[in-house]
Formats: structure tokens, sequence, C-alpha cells
DNA sequence: CTCAAATGTCTATTGATCTAGACAAGTGTA
DNA sequence: TACACTTGTCTAGATCAATAGACATTTGAG
């Protein structure tokens, strides 16, 4: 007898929805590692209670994110199963962490700006209200596919020229390092989950209605004076964040 | 003229459960704190670009979680605000770290069982496949709140009376002491979100539909040799999750 | 080839979601 | 009191989500 799977209803979410959400995380933990493919459709349906059109909504879901490739008579294969993992550790480093797990790694600038430090920024990085920060706002990619978007915030006293420096040399580290900082910590990341907005969609071209990890992060150098504080969203269906402690 | 804050349709997230995270998480993040209220349902209508009556959804659900009330005449008034934050270091405890910001922490035991390591426990906690562990299922609560669940395993060579101690101490850092073993750290955490189940919406209690932070976590003595593996879910509306490096 | 099993496509129906508009009822201020 | 502003309630219609059933098409095994 199948393990029934349960799905509720009602709940703003729609079931098609959830299922790709459970077949994703299943797909990840190699739950379908054995056959290399999904459990037929009507079995699926039978797990989860629900009609078979309604799995297929699902499957098509994926399908679309290339997790997927359904094959009328024979089935539906698993075409790529890992979420690339994000570590974080003291010695936080964007590019280093990926390591293997991608070959290609861009960081792109959408735009930077100098701004006053209002509450949150202003607190993070140890300032008074109303100081001047610069802000930068970027994506990044593993592969061609988005990963995270961010916006860093860096004290504008220390930091004058970080839109420039990073600009030429697409690395925080290099940028900190013109300023003369060369070694920085990671000093705190607080990590929440929410529903990806409009704006977050189209930058890390989600399949609609995904889930990110919202990420606040501060980095100290080593005297403990902050340097950057950053919010970051991962795409969730892309990304698991390691913490190594 | 009101900014414009992005919501997407035909994602299989209704719009309405859509609008509500985002105003969850503004409430949280204090961005209406000035007023102590809510923005009137025709302005985060014309915010969202939605009708009224899709806030109206929105605002009731959170009504729903307590976390707002709406008093006709006046407006919509914040009734509490924030997360908890649960601290993830070397030396994760899950009582001590909710410290102030919960009065009364209580982990209850669901269940218990003995069964063999099959792949991720088996290599989490690095013995064979087909090795014995145990299996404890938990829910953890502040003041009343349920939190987390949690399904943790311990090799059963080394710590064969694992539940029993637990029952008895109500806690996994006195039975392992009961074991002879005094100390012990978390060395690898990793997260991934997604939308919870059926069973976890029940056991959580959650506002149907949300979503969950889910850990696996491994904790080793202090010669390395991992203790424990865990995994955890967290209702990611009622909860943040704190690095400390 | 034959058949079972799997995905693909179609129609029809029901309930949930979202929009639109109108008006009632409560609150606070001038 | 009069008024602006807010939430509460109702109706009606359009679109999306899910169910149900039937049948076509492709694949692989015997």
């Amino acid at each position: 007898m199948a393990i029934r799977k349960v799905v509720e209803r009602q709940t703003g979410v729609a079931l098609w929805r959830q299922i790709a959400d459970r077949i994703r995380l299943a797909i990840s933990n190699g739950d379908y590692d054995a056959a290399g493919m999904v459990p037929p459709e009507t079995v699926l349906a039978g797990e989860f209670g629900v009609n078979r059109h309604t799995v297929r909504s699902a499957l098509a879901a994926l399908a679309e994110e290339g997790l997927v490739r359904a094959v009328q008579g024979r089935g539906t294969m698993i075409e790529r199963k890992e979420r690339v993992s994000y570590p974080i550790s003291r010695r936080t480093r964007f590019s280093q962490g990926l390591g293997r797990q991608v070959k290609e790694i861009g960081t792109r600038l959408l735009g930077h700006a100098e701004l006053r430090a209002s509450g949150e920024i202003a607190t993070s990085l140890g300032i008074a209200p109303g100081d001047p920060v610069i802000e930068l706002r970027t994506v990044s990619s593993g592969d061609g596919r988005p990963l995270s978007v961010s916006a860093s915030y860096y004290p504008a006293a220390r930091f004058p020229r970080m839109a420039e420096a990073f600009e030429q040399l697409h690395s925080v580290t290099k940028a900190f390092a013109a300023h003369g900082l060369d070694d920085y910590v990671r000093v705190s990341t607080e990590i929440v989950a929410r529903h990806a907005d409009g704006d977050e969609l189209s930058k890390l071209k989600l399949s609609a209605g995904a889930i990110v990890l919202e990420t606040h992060s501060i980095n100290a150098d080593l005297d403990g004076k902050p340097v950057e504080y950053s919010r970051s969203c991962f795409a969730a269906d892309r990304m698991k964040l390691k913490i190594e402690t």
C-alpha cells in the first residue's frame, strides 16, 4: 500500500505547487535515485491523494525548471538533482564557497547609490543614523543560472570608492583590499524564508511562486568593526545553505 | 505616489498569501513601527496593485495568526511583531539559545524507535548502513506556540538508552551525559526552505500554506565523532535562524 | 507482434480566487 | 453635529485550480 503524503487544501498555495515542492525535495534527497526517474503519475496521484491532472501540473512546473523530462510511454526522468550548497562560515567568500559545484561564477552589478543609513543598516554597521553609506545591488549566477540577489551596504567614510572598485575588480574582497582592508570575517547571519516577490522572481529567473531564503549578514574587520551589511535572497529551489561551525 | 510592490499571478501561490507573507515580513522588520498599525486596506491595495478584497483576505489570514487586529473605523493594529531568533553556533543547545525571548520552553517526545541506518543517516553519523540507530521524534514549543518538529538519530551502539534517558530528563544534553558524554559541538547545519506538508502543519499548528525552514544538522563529540544527526522543521513565520560564527 | 504501462490530450464540471462596485457602520476630529 | 476616513458586508462576474472520465500515443518487455 502506498504511503499517504499529506497536502493541504485552501491554504492559498495550490496543490500542484505543494506537490512540485515535495517532489523537488525528494529528488534532491535522492529518494528516486534507484530508478533515476520519478514514480508514474498515477502512483504519485495515489500517494498525494489527488487527481492525476494535478500531479501533471506539478511535473510540468518541474519540467519548466529543467529538473525533470517526461517521455511518453517511458516515464518522467530526472535531469538534474543537486541544489548548490552555499557554505556559511567565519570566512565566507561567495565565489570560493561554491568551488567545484559550478564551473563558472559571475556577480553582476545591477546598480549602486550613496544614501544615508537608516535603522537596521546603521545598527548593523555600528554607525550613526544619517551617516552616508554606499549601496551595491548585485545578482550572482553559477553556470548561467541566477542564484542570489543582494543589496550590500558599506560605510562611505571608510570605503568611499567601493562602487568603482567593485565595478573594476568584480570582487568585494578585492574592493576591500583596494581600501587597505586585507581581511574580514563573517560575524552574524540571520536567515528567514518567504515567498519571492515579483522583482526577485524576474531577477532570479524563478519559476513563479517560488520560495527564497533571505539572509541578513554582517562582515567585520579583525578588530570587530563592521565593514559590510548585506541582504541577500537565495532561490530556495536551487540553493541550500550549509553552516560550518 | 505609492511605491509599487510586485506580486505575481498564476504562480500557484494565491495573491492574498503572497501579500500576507510580505506584510508579515514588513511587520517583523519594523516598517510600520511609527504608526503601530498596518496601512489602510485601500493603500495596501494600491501598493500591491490588487483589489481591496484581496488585501482583506491577506489581513484576515494575519488576524487568524494573531499578528494583527482590525477595528472598524480605526484601522488594523499590530498585535505582535517579533519572530523568535534561533541561534546556531558551535555550541548550539535548543533551550539555552532561546533564552529571554520566550519565558517557557518545552520539548515533547512524540515517539521513538530503533531502526537500521540508511543512506543519509548512516553517512552523517559515520556508521555502516544497517547499523542500529535510535530515532527520537519531538516537537518543541516556546510559550505554548510550537516552533519546530524534529527527528533525531543516535548510534544505538554508543547510546543504547537514549529514548528512556530523554523521556526522563527532557534534555538531549542530559541524556548524553547519562551515557558518559559531557560535551558535544555542532559541526554542520544545512538549511533548505519549502512549503510545509500536512503533517507539519498540524504538529506546528501552522496557518495553512506556510513555509518551513528545514535543517539537517550533525553534532559530534570533542574527538569529531558524530553523536547525533537531526532533521528539524522550523515554522518560518515564527522563527529566524541566526548564525554566529 | 501483442500487450501492459506510461505519458499526452480532450471535454465537462465544481469550487476557490480575484476583480468591481456599492453601501453600511464605526472612529476620531473639527 | 458634520465630515473624512476606515473597516465590514453584500452582489455579480471572470479566471484559476482541481476533479472526473475517456481515449490517443509512445515505449519496452515478452
